[in-house]
DNA sequence: ACCTGAACACCGTTCAAGT
DNA sequence: ACCTGAACACCGTTCAAGT
């Protein structure tokens, strides 16, 4: 039972950082970080646990390079008739939020290259995604950088959490079983230490994501000119 | 050579959750996630690696019951003469800010948290942290989840991010420093991919973290009220 | 009930050898 | 220049055996 039956079909085309990566993302979709493995990885690929060395460093390097694919195609919107600057900001916080959504991993991986420097390609591709329209909002030049921050935190944070939601939610079925359950869990706390969250439990089985994830913006854009 | 000089003493307590999960913060303390093994753990604790199983399930709940006790004390402010909500929100959101920079691999794991599901212990902590002063705002309840959540969100990313800064910077100057080196890696970006990034590249040099991350929660809750 | 420590399966990474 | 695949060091986890 040698497993010769190992590598799938004769490779094809030769290796390359863009054929790993796209492998890699595959394989990160099907079963999370912990399915991405050098080894899974060179058998989808044909080849050997070495051969990825050639073309990329390491394994965090990898994470990071299936990341920043992942992020830079849900930036890359049509960005077809330009609405307004604020009509931009939710489609590009939508393009994130949905990214995040189809692939769950997303948002600990971005987490991650955050708290590793404001230098990180992932990092700086969605503050400049959302940023570009934050310049076009009219709003002074000195809050550029606490009104950009704050949306991208909000967008990342708000999306993450929602990427729970995306593991259950096959239908809306499921997915009114799943608020079903936390609501209730929420109400099961106990009542001294958790007196907000009981009372916000009701709203937390009606709400419906996008709709509570745009509010949120809406939010952070009111108090852009309410200063 | 073989180390039976390993251990460094003789264990005079016997073990606990407690103990564990203490020695695991120490440990991720000083060298990340990477130096949390249950070899390096069961030999700072003086015994073997089996015998933490017996308090502790896998390395997962491991992570969290470390997450969660620093959270914890985070949280567990003195609450002394209480101020105004605005004040308490400041605080909250500071004691978290500060939690981060300290404990800089906390930014990884509270995302990982929050993506595993809003019933886990780490964001109710701090969902409930946040609201509990929401609600004594003067906002409208149908608003209490919507803000709690953006507050939340916003606290976490801005935390995320001054972890790298954290990691490097030990005196003031390094400080500077570094803000030197982010200010001048951003100007040196693609001036057609990154003209946002560029141009508050200036303010990414002068800025002051902290009164930077407080400036974004006024933001938020300046959008409370315009609405 | 709690601890011990060897053993197992698996992982990231290296590297001499091939083409 | 690029790939192969065995080998190394290390890790999470299990479990028979002890107290």
């Amino acid at each position: 039972m040698v497993a010769r039956t190992g590598r799938a079909q004769r490779r094809t085309e030769a290796l390359s950082r863009e054929r790993i990566t796209e492998a890699a993302v595959e394989l990160l979709d099907a079963s999370g970080e912990g399915g991405l493995t050098f080894r899974a990885l060179s058998e989808r690929l044909a080849t050997g646990p070495g051969a990825i060395y050639w073309h990329v460093a390491n394994k965090g390097e990898l994470l990071e390079a299936a990341t920043d694919a992942v992020v830079a195609a849900a930036l890359a919107e049509p960005a077809e008739a330009a609405g307004s600057p604020r009509d931009e900001i939710r489609a590009v916080a939508l393009g994130l939020f949905t990214a995040v959504a189809e692939h769950p991993w997303l948002a600990t991986q971005v987490s991650l290259q955050l708290s590793h420097g404001p230098t990180k390609s992932v990092p700086l591709r969605i503050f400049e995604g959302i940023g570009r329209h934050v310049g076009a909002l009219g709003v002074p030049e000195d809050s550029w950088f606490t009104v950009a921050s704050a949306l991208m935190h909000y967008i990342l944070g708000s999306a993450a959490q929602n990427a729970s939601n995306a593991r259950v939610a096959g239908s809306v079925v499921d997915r009114a079983e799943f608020l079903d359950e936390v609501s209730a869990a929420w109400e099961k706390l106990d009542p001294d230490d958790y007196p907000f969250t009981r009372a916000v439990a009701r709203q937390a089985r009606e709400h419906d994501d996008r709709e509570q994830f745009l509010a949120g913006i809406d939010l952070i854009l009111a108090g852009i000119h309410a200063r």
